[in-house]
DNA sequence: AGCGTAGGCCAACACCTGTTGACTCCGCCA
DNA sequence: TGGCGGAGTCAACAGGTGTTGGCCTACGCT
């Protein structure tokens, strides 16, 4: 946010071809898979024009990893309709950037990925949590993190045929109650009980 | 079933310290990281008598990527503890045998590990469910699959801080409801009218 | 018009990968 | 005791990897 004073440069639109380029191929194969070579010759440039660039591998995924996931404020939105509005706008985010499918095939693999991700996590999604609930806000939003992220891994990357089969309408309307429960419901604390879904958003101790 | 007729072989040792060195470093490293070197030094020999017991790479982790759940059968038990025992025995297996985190690290990258989850999912997770209700099982089952992948990713491999330090019981407590809807709970059909989770079992029309 | 410099290409490096084939050694059976 | 087959080792292959440095070219300023 402070650095963007450069002029635009000549080169720009080479950097931009080889970022893309990068982003492609980490979505589809994976960091390590995803070879220099093969995401210069998707930009047509020479494979040492990503070197001179981005300086080595790791900083050039750095780069094609860097990502918003723009969620709304949810300030005030009722539950139901907050958990809905995060599935859709989580799968819509999804499908038209592939920045996230780069950064969750190459975070099983590669740590710094990994790293990206929960930096991803605790700036984007923990805010969120924290203005829906103000009770243990982190183990909510990585409660919706496991389950949304489990969703784009069965529907995206294994690609289980049922989830692939579903609409996206059926996705949002199965799995947001269980991302409003996370976001807001209560837990019986050690669970010898039988559990239950409190039928609203009953706020905890 | 049929064909281990054959007699104990002087190598079974040899195999079974490869197999037991395979699954370490693919659930380490993934399938392009484990190299047949580092799975042969790990074993204490040559890294051509992995080609003579295995053949190549691929067949090796078809071997080394074997694996059974051991799903309870969960007939007739009530829903609420259904949910809990599954994910209680899921969280159990996945700590007690590598070989799940190497098809999970495997399978985002390498398709014969994809296509070996997706074999596990409707061999072992989908009957499981069609015995809970024979409303879509397929369906249920990959959602079920969705939370308990989404759960395993988010703690054992990207290891997001608050999913790492809850209790095994906190993690069981929370998931099991979402789990519990998704084998018994329903939906109402394109979702525009505010989503609940129903307090029991009922079922779907 | 001349020139500095940034953009770009080529060839090579050192290393690592899966995989192969020839070789040695040991234990078992005739 | 001889030999035969399986267990294991060694060295090499062909190809691919990230990365480097030298070279040429052409734009844009003066």
């Amino acid at each position: 946010m402070s650095e963007n004073r450069q002029p635009p440069r000549r080169s720009d639109g080479t950097r931009a071809a080889i970022l893309r380029a990068a982003r492609e191929r980490f979505a589809a194969d994976g960091y390590e898979r995803a070879t220099i070579r093969a995401i210069a010759a998707d930009a047509n440039i020479d494979p040492s024009m990503v070197m001179r660039y981005y300086g080595n591998k790791e900083r050039l995924f750095a780069a094609a990893a860097e990502f918003d996931l723009r969620l709304p404020a949810l300030t005030g939105v009722h539950p139901d309709q907050a958990s809905e509005l995060l599935v859709g706008h989580f799968l819509e985010r999804w499908e038209g950037d592939e920045t996230l499918m780069a950064l969750l095939r190459a975070g099983v693999t590669n740590p710094a990925a990994a790293e990206r991700m929960r930096e991803i996590f605790a700036a984007q999604l923990v805010p969120v949590a924290e203005r829906l609930s103000p009770d243990r806000p982190q183990v909510r939003a990585g409660l919706v993190a496991s389950q949304i992220l489990g969703l784009a891994l069965c529907r995206y990357v294994l690609r289980l045929p049922p989830i692939v089969a579903m609409e996206r309408a059926d996705v949002v309307a199965w799995t947001a109650p269980a991302v409003r429960h996370y976001l807001t419901g209560s837990v019986t604390e050690t669970a010898e009980v039988g559990l239950q879904v409190a039928g609203d958003a009953g706020q905890v101790d």
